[in-house]
DNA sequence: TCCAGTTTTCAGTATTTACTGAAAATTGAA
DNA sequence: TTCAATTTTCAGTAAATACTGAAAACTGGA
């Protein structure tokens, strides 16, 4: 079950191994495979970049598979690639700034799922644009609905995205929250 | 390729077919098995409640199929049951309030995923509290920045997931937007 | 109690996704 | 140009996930 080439105690290289390995199970119920995340968290709790044979070692598994899921964080933006003067060879490091993050996976996720399926409800929109019995116009209702929301969510995104401070957050919860007042169940 | 069993030209059948069809596709994308988003979708368009036999023959699936995506669906709340008098077997229905059902969702990836998320965080934490030389301190500042925005993230949810406006995302977007004035790339 | 209608379960199978390991391609130093 | 270091590709395989169909369990009326 263990991730690690080592089999020593030292209790901090426990504790990231299981945070590695939790990471991957949480990644895994986020439908993100295991081994990326995995290798996202090896990259965020290790001091400095690391080589596709130092990833490989750490977490056994094969050159293919560290490359292509190392390919896929870097199309993320949540991991660089970066040269050593001297040395031949890729290093990789991970973004550590949580924000920052956030901010390059919302803007992604928003590209990759958001765009598309606004793409798709525009066009469903506008093919029952001219029937006109009456259950259409529901379906088409329902539609403009759906719609309007997830263009609205996208614009969302694109804000947070570009909100540079960490603040906004905790500043976003006690908006929402003096919106909320006397709501609680 | 086509999910019906019908094979007529309406034109609403046909826009009806497109939108299950893709919102399968847009499902798929977001980690839902393609079947799950097609029977939400089935649902979300449908004028009244559809009983399994329906589904199953309006997306050619199997009995076994359609119930436990029909189960799924339910468990995730954004689909009743309901049973209509006289008649002995269960209809379902879907909510079709597009905030509505966006709070249910949120709600409930909050429960499956934050919640989890946070408490192996916590732990790892814990984990690393009292360990002292210099690269553990690190590894555990990380951990808590990581930590402390994820409990962040959780409580937003909480707030949106609470707040049953409808009004609330566009209001949120024009917050956002007076926050970000002249950060426009 | 019996039974037809209906739901639930689940072993077997199909499909999809992830991974391996080795061969091919690329790179840059000499 | 040569060559060793390194990255990339990809056919083959393993593992995970989704689906089928039929049998078993359940349900309520007669």
């Amino acid at each position: 079950m263990s991730n690690q080439a080592t089999t020593e105690a030292d209790p901090l290289q426990v504790a990231k191994d299981e945070f590695i390995t939790q990471w991957g199970v949480i990644g895994n119920a986020w439908g993100i495979s295991r081994t990326m995340a995995q290798i996202h968290a090896l990259l965020m709790v290790s001091p400095g970049p690391l080589c596709t044979d130092e990833i490989m070692d750490e977490l056994q598994i094969s050159r293919g598979n560290a490359h292509s899921n190392l390919r896929e964080l870097v199309s993320w933006g949540v991991v660089k690639s970066v040269i050593k003067k001297g040395e031949r060879k890729e290093f990789f490091e991970s973004e550590k700034d949580v924000w920052k993050m956030f901010c390059t996976i919302t803007r992604e996720r928003k590209r990759r799922e958001i765009d598309p399926a606004l793409k798709v409800l525009i066009d469903c929109v506008a093919q029952t644009e001219t029937i006109e019995y009456r259950e259409a116009q529901e379906f088409h209702e329902q539609l403009k609905e759906l719609c309007s929301f997830v263009d609205m969510a996208s614009r969302v995104m694109d804000q947070v995205a570009s909100s540079e401070e960490s603040k906004t957050l905790p500043m976003a919860l006690n908006w929402l929250r003096s919106k909320n007042v006397g709501k609680e169940d």
